[in-house]
DNA sequence: CCACGATTATGACAGTTGTCATATTCCAGT
DNA sequence: ACTGGAATATGACAACTGTCATAATCGTGG
């Protein structure tokens, strides 16, 4: 199988987010480390920079909620949780701590452009429509997957939330302590947490 | 009172860190953000960028973990919970979702500067240390309120890990969603948990 | 008043960035 | 074989970045 210079360009730009944050990766880095031609990048994304990192980030996305989604299926809400940490475990430990969370570094970090302030400003809100649409989708996976085990809706919801963002901000704390202490610990309380939700709608 | 050009240049470095991450935060910006004289730069900071970076990133601790200590002293854990999350809503609404954490920004965001690779590489190093420092700060005030109120140690310090990863990741996707719906359903996640840990402990 | 250090002003430096225009190469369809 | 569009190569553009050197200014102790 082939991948296209365009896919290794997408995934190359979501690698240095998770690295580095969306402004410190510049389209020559991505060139430079995807081994992709540098003329493509205006013929395979006609707007630039953003459109690179908006399919960087739905990529991303994808990218955690296709496995997100079978191991819920799969294993249920517990052992579907154990898959997400573990994968971003995987992730902190593979790359020494260097990488995190594209998307979160959407979320954090705004991306400088060109245009001319209007332009900057809605092309930012789509940006930050991607990432919130990532979110969402995840936090979507783990309420379904509650519901279907007999949670009540508004607390599927918030414990969803509470799940997706507590791993994100653990996550960006993981790579400032350069220790995966921080996951445990949450993975623990994660699991407690729902556990016995999950226990008290059972008895 | 008088707010020296230092002081001012490192309260706008960690606003505009917080609105835009590091890396899109210039010394330009600062000056010009803060209406400061440009040539104090190298005056104020002969380090440069990094030094600026990391005096804001302590001054963001400390402005987040002086008045959460005082909560937590004067009102309990519910009550400085509650202000620790009230603050961030606060700061998030008065910016019309802008503003987020600027030290989860650093965790996030690298900063790439001049020099050569090894010095690169320890002058990171030393602002994600400052990082997890602010972090650790965070998560020990919660800690030992949680300890003062008879809950046992490792418990202790896994829920005040919890407590500040979820907020953290809470304020980035609220920054996304420009809602603070994902901030409500946290704010009552956390506070069930931590009274139903407390509750256990007295009963 | 004067001098001296702290502070600020100004401009320059090399390097990088995103973008674009142009030229060249590639390759399937007829 | 040829053609037409897709893909790539190459170089240039202005704007911006962090840093630094130098000069001007300020404020205060002598």
């Amino acid at each position: 199988m082939t991948t296209t210079t365009r896919d290794k360009m997408i995934a190359g730009a979501a690698d240095l987010m998770s690295r580095r944050g969306v402004n410190a990766t510049s389209m020559r880095d991505v060139v430079r480390h995807t081994a992709t031609p540098r003329g493509s990048i205006s013929h395979h994304f006609p707007d630039g920079k953003r459109q690179l990192i908006a399919e960087a980030v739905t990529f991303a996305g994808k990218q955690v909620s296709i496995p997100l989604e079978k191991a819920m299926n799969e294993r249920g809400v517990i052992g579907g949780l154990r898959a997400f940490v573990a994968s971003w475990r995987r992730q902190l430990e593979a790359t020494g701590f260097e990488a995190g969370c594209p998307v979160l570094a959407v979320a954090v970090d705004r991306c400088v452009g060109e245009a001319s302030d209007r332009d900057d400003e809605t092309a930012q809100q789509h940006l930050l429509d991607l990432a919130d649409g990532v979110f969402a989708d995840w936090r979507q996976i783990m309420r379904t997957a509650l519901l279907r085990e007999g949670l009540a809706a508004e607390r599927s919801e918030r414990l969803a939330t509470l799940v997706v963002a507590s791993i994100e901000g653990t996550v960006a704390m993981c790579r400032a302590s350069r220790s995966t202490d921080a996951l445990d610990q949450v993975q623990e309380e994660l699991e407690t947490v729902l556990s016995t939700a999950l226990a008290r709608t059972a008895g």
